[in-house]
DNA sequence: AGTTGGATGGTCT
DNA sequence: GACCATCCAACTG
């Protein structure tokens, strides 16, 4: 959940996860050790690491295991569950963000509102599919690193389920971590709602109109 | 429906 | 100088 200077609140139901096991995990960013970028890691269970990937997106991870165990959890999708307006302004910030860092586009009007459009026309279960849309949904900045997850005045923080655990959780490999090798690129350490539409990746894209199993 | 390449900049070798 | 825990537009069938 996100709460912003104005008492707005972005919520939203965690519905993709991967775990990074630690140093040893060679898909993961301790495996070089500590260094200032992943010192998050090495801290307080409960806390973010927060880190930016090719320049332009960053992404949210909850620190876990005892300190100095350096393993995490990346959040990987949201389903919006409030604020969904909120989360469409943010992503269109961001986008517009990242355009204005080429030259020459400094308010250019037919930029935003193609951008503008194309978010516009997202469904809710793709506002927050994926992690790097889930840091622009929930304006996850650099400056977030490290703060406390759990405390109640957190402007980014973790809240209790929002009721029973619906359906069943899957696992599969994770994401985009192939150069690690074995065994790490095949561990099943990726879990995700199965059905759920918010979920990101090939087997489930929102944009697209996955046919429902049937029966 | 599936594949490919461009954007983009910090981090590590 | 290469590599990314990514996303999207623009292709190809």
């Amino acid at each position: 959940m996100r709460v912003d200077e104005s008492g707005a609140r972005r919520v939203g139901r965690i519905v993709e996860t991967e775990a990074y096991l630690g140093p040893e995990d060679k898909a993961s960013h301790a495996r070089s050790g500590r260094t200032p970028r992943n010192a998050a890691m090495f801290g307080e269970p409960g806390h973010a690491y927060v880190y930016r990937v090719y320049g332009m997106y960053t992404c949210l991870n909850v620190v876990c295991g005892r300190p100095g165990s350096a393993s995490a959890v990346l959040i990987r999708a949201a389903l919006p569950i409030e604020g969904e307006d909120a989360m469409r302004a943010a992503r269109i910030r961001h986008d517009l963000g990242s355009r204005r860092a080429t030259r020459h586009a400094d308010a250019d009007p037919a930029a935003r509102a193609r951008i503008a459009t194309r978010v516009g026309r997202l469904p809710v279960t793709g506002l927050a599919s994926g992690p790097g849309l889930v840091g622009a949904a929930f304006s996850v900045s650099p400056d977030l690193d490290g703060i406390d997850l759990c405390s109640a005045e957190a402007p980014l923080r973790l809240e209790a389920p929002l009721g029973d655990v619906p359906g069943t959780i899957v696992a599969t490999p994770r994401i985009g971590i192939a150069y690690a090798g074995e065994p790490w690129s095949s561990l099943p350490l990726r879990f995700y709602l199965a059905g759920e539409r918010a979920v990101s990746g090939p087997g489930t894209p929102s944009t697209s109109r996955s046919r429902a199993v049937s029966d």
